[in-house]
DNA sequence: TGCGCTCAGTGACTTTGTCACCCTCGCTTG
DNA sequence: CAAGCGAGGGTGACAAAGTCACTGAGCGCA
């Protein structure tokens, strides 16, 4: 239950579609709903196990990834304010496990819903089933991008599109992230993404310190990333 | 528009879920919904192309798959009759761009229904939405286990494991299917398949001859498809 | 018989992942 | 302060997989 004038604005502000929606399903919604505070690296969800609940991201952003025996790990997506993971959605609604791992990537704060309530708003709610299928297709593509750029592009390539991407956020030259971390974003290993960042500093593109890697040549990798 | 009562009762059959709908709902899909027949091979969605109609497979099947500019592709699910191309059915939801292609692997008869009957029964008939949201979570899962076999697990692995999978419709030892086909499906490339296979003759697993394979010693594929 | 096609084998090389181990920096703590 | 420790990073040797270029084997067919 919200009952917060606050809170509520604020969740209408950061979920448009509820404006859209009619007052009464926005009323049964923060009738039913509750809201939480997850703290950073929180599990939300499981490989294999059942999703109890749909969580609606106000603040905060969630990360959903695979982990392989060895301890490899790769990023799928993320789940910003505004967003749901809708994978958890569709395992609600076809009582299937989730194939993956979430969890708060920061502290988190959301709406959550309980799963009667999500199967029955999708058969009375227009701008609810509109926002849902919007973000399975949205992940839909996410994850076909990511199988796409693993099994087909170099990861040299696609290292210095995630350099660039993480740029466009603040566009400085600076991105303050280690090796590792890198690693876990592109499936790959610490030592491998060393490996290549070395030789991208051997060509004079980036500089990269301890925890810190300074793009030099943006035109050039631009072009990289773009052409091979 | 279906008014052979003979086809109709067929599609009644695949689509058992057509049964528990509401006689309103079975009419106005018989109404609206058209009847197709596609030749082996055609294309029904490319890459990054809208998708224009949503076809239930009535017979035959149709495959997915992803392509890569280098030319090697990789097979992500098969859409058997009774099932549709949900992945379509969620672009056609959120209007956005498909994105993988989908064709045709033997011929196919189809129930191609028009995206704004797609949307419009998603809000009317339960039955239809719990059809198309158990497709879309099966599907989700197919994709994510394709990423996590192409990351996580060996070759060798993967192919013994599909090597079974195949027989399991026919379960006599021999497979009939070429290399190539065999590399399409993971993934990889026909050398590389070519260079397992020899392998696993080697250890006397199998024996691949032009076209065909023959599988020796099945309690032990079975045993390395499991604990690798 | 010879031609052309699909299918498969091979070797050299590149890219990527793995393993073991080392180093360095920054911090805490005795 | 020195010792120790943990996170981040570097390295070399090797294994797995993809790429390229080429060869050859089987098969149908004019």
């Amino acid at each position: 239950m919200i009952s917060d004038p606050q809170q509520r604005d604020q969740i209408l502000d950061v979920f448009p579609f509820l404006r859209a929606a009619s007052p009464d399903f926005r009323e049964a919604l923060f009738d039913t709903a509750t809201s939480m505070r997850l703290p950073a690296g929180h599990l939300i969800c499981q490989d294999g196990s059942q999703c109890a609940a749909l969580p609606l991201v106000i603040a905060g952003t969630g990360r959903v990834y695979k982990l392989g025996e060895n301890g490899r790990e790769i990023t799928l997506y993320r789940i910003e304010p505004g967003e749901s993971c809708v994978v958890t959605a569709s395992c609600i609604l076809s009582d299937r496990p989730f194939p993956a791992f979430a969890e708060c990537e920061t502290e988190v704060e959301a709406l959550v819903v309980r799963p009667n309530d999500v199967r029955r708003w999708m058969a009375d709610s227009a701008p609810w089933r509109a926002y849902i299928f919007g973000l399975i297709a949205e992940r839909l593509q996410e994850v076909f991008g990511v199988l796409d750029a693993v099994l087909f592009q170099r990861l040299d390539q696609r290292l210095i599109a995630r350099l660039l991407s993480l740029r466009t956020a603040s566009p400085t030259r600076e991105i303050r992230m280690t090796h590792q971390a890198l690693a876990v974003e592109l499936g790959s290993s610490r030592e491998v993404i060393s490996r290549v960042l070395k030789g991208l500093e051997g060509q004079g593109l980036l500089r990269a310190t301890r925890g810190l890697i300074e793009l030099l040549d943006i035109p050039e990798l631009e072009r990289r990333a773009r052409d091979g």
